[in-house]
DNA sequence: TCACATTTAATTGTTCGCAATTGAATGTGG
DNA sequence: CCACATTCAATTGCGAACAATTAAATGTGA
């Protein structure tokens, strides 16, 4: 026959791995979400507090660059976590132009609360964990080639 | 020493998968955007292009299917693709609570303007189609266990 | 037939995500 | 020292994404 295979077709949805990604990440937020509505936090302002339990005191801008947000999405969502209480917004004294990220003490509490998240979303993905590693490393990898593309 | 070795420290960023896919994901999104600019349209517009071009006059609930989105999302982004004459809504005849979705001939014809898209896709992601392909299949069946999770 | 449940889109309100701009602080070259 | 560029956070505006609710159409059982 003539016509194209629709197994190789490109424009087909389901050849293109960035909608693979992209309902992937729409279906671990599903996951997530109830297990955070217990820690009151979104899936966002969570991965904020995953770099705050490693490292206290930043600039957003370092919070930027390790999540790849800009100050648009993370100035309300830090506003909104202070107005929470679990982080404190405060201009640093050596350069007045940033402002450095603090946890108050609730906000260094919550990661008790929050270290039964990880072992949750293992039991959903229902994979081993050195299947999950292998993946999150090639996923890695493809997203730093996409980004390096950006900067050109 | 008695400390936990970071490598396997389950609420580190590096280690989350989720944080992999969903940074891949906006990575993909900032390489579509030159992209898709060209043809005015967001990303999720795009998916819902690919949709309508496999199969047309479509009910919204179809597409939500597919896309795995809600009406909250897809009507007012219908709405945009109204209003810029790539599709149209219709009522169902038969069922009068369906809204059909059908491409105007300006829709169909954006489909030849799209072709270019998936190479310069793969392009950037410098990756073999085989690869590409092995990845997408991972992550899709990843997504589907998730998904069942949601569902329990 | 008729009360009741279900299905389907639309609507409302909140939170992301990003482009573009603004304004203040800092750095740099002459 | 001073004009100028750069850096950083905040702001504005728009388009998702989703929970919760609403309203209309359809389906179902007694």
């Amino acid at each position: 026959m003539a016509r194209k295979s629709t197994a190789v077709d490109p424009l087909r949805l389901d050849n293109q791995i960035c909608f693979a990604v992209y309902s992937a990440t729409h279906a671990f937020n599903r996951v997530y979400k109830p297990l955070l509505d217990r820690l009151g936090l979104t899936y966002p302002q969570y991965l904020v507090m995953l770099v705050l339990w490693e490292r206290d005191d930043v600039p957003v801008k370092e919070i930027g660059e390790k999540l790849f947000l800009d100050s648009g999405t993370l100035t309300p969502l830090l506003k909104r976590l202070e107005a929470a209480h679990l982080v404190r917004r405060t201009r640093s004294r050596e350069d007045e132009r940033q402002v450095l990220i603090a946890l108050t003490p609730q906000g260094h509490a919550l990661k008790e609360k929050a270290r039964s998240v990880p072992q949750s979303i293992l039991a959903a993905s229902e994979c081993s964990v050195s299947e999950l590693v292998a993946m999150k490393d090639e996923i890695v990898a493809l997203r730093d080639r996409l980004n390096a593309v950006i900067g050109e």
